[in-house]
DNA sequence: CTGTATCCTCTTGGATACTG
DNA sequence: CAGTATCCAAGAGGATACAG
């Protein structure tokens, strides 16, 4: 892999603006959030996000165009069929960016003392971090990092 | 720390929120992601982001009242004194949810073969990831992850 | 219950002109 | 260069009514 200095980046086709167009909307970010706490129906959404029916319709419908959700049927039994939204495999990848915002939210939005949402791990339910690591699976620092251009793969 | 199941969260009131309002904003987002890369001038984002001089005024100010940026005034020999847009640790905190972003978005939204933005390391300059530890610092899955409501510290 | 369609309002963003 | 102020157009979001 060859890569080089970002000065001359052509900014338009960088994935983080691909990434941010894509997800970087408020509601979407928060029917995300909904879902990996485990929402899957639309009243379930609508109840939890305060959002008009007309928004949460229409951002449902982009979220399965952009394949975050993915429509499931499903029957219980002496129940009509229903069906639900679930993430998809590219939704469930978004994991890391919530918790990313989660944990500095925690940091920096939190008021003392207060409640709030916490990732922990399932065998000692201890809260979570994300770090940095290297090809080798090394930890590292922000500041022994660096932005480069290149071509993946 | 007492943690229960996130049934009953009051969800306005989540960190998850705050911080989407705070930065779950295209604009936002973008120059954030210029700061990163290094960008510090007025004159410098507007370039790179191909955004009108009113709205980029509006997002820099709000960005410093949010303490995201912070206006440090400088002078070269000869020059008149200018300032720059510098990130603060709240700002530059934000990196591991650019990276994220950066991360899913070579992963999921990139073309075959083109050319992207990567964070590698600088000792061999291939690229990093991000791994989700415990408390003890030993990875884990997101499958291993449970969301919890609690108090911290 | 699970949506869609319509209307109406408020906000966002671009263009332009103006200032230190 | 580094912005701010004003005006205008387009889009987002709420309320409501309607449909399968």
């Amino acid at each position: 892999m060859e890569l080089r200095e970002p000065k001359d980046l052509d900014r338009d086709l960088c994935p983080i603006v691909s990434a941010i167009s894509e997800i970087g909307d408020k509601w979407i970010l928060l029917i995300l959030r909904e879902s990996f706490i485990g929402a899957r129906r639309f009243d379930e959404f609508q109840e939890n996000l305060q959002v008009s029916k007309s928004v949460l319709s229409n951002k449902l419908n982009k979220m399965l165009e952009l394949e975050l959700l993915q429509k499931v049927s499903y029957k219980n039994p002496g129940e009509r069929t229903r069906h639900e939204y679930r993430l998809t495999r590219k939704g469930k990848d978004l994991g890391k960016v919530i918790i990313s915002l989660l944990n500095w939210g925690n940091t920096y939005l939190l008021e003392e003392g207060k409640e709030t949402i916490v990732i922990t791990d399932t065998a000692e339910f201890k809260p979570v971090g994300l770090e940095l690591v290297n090809s080798k699976g090394d930890k590292l620092k922000l500041r022994d990092t660096a932005i480069k251009v290149g071509r993946l793969k």
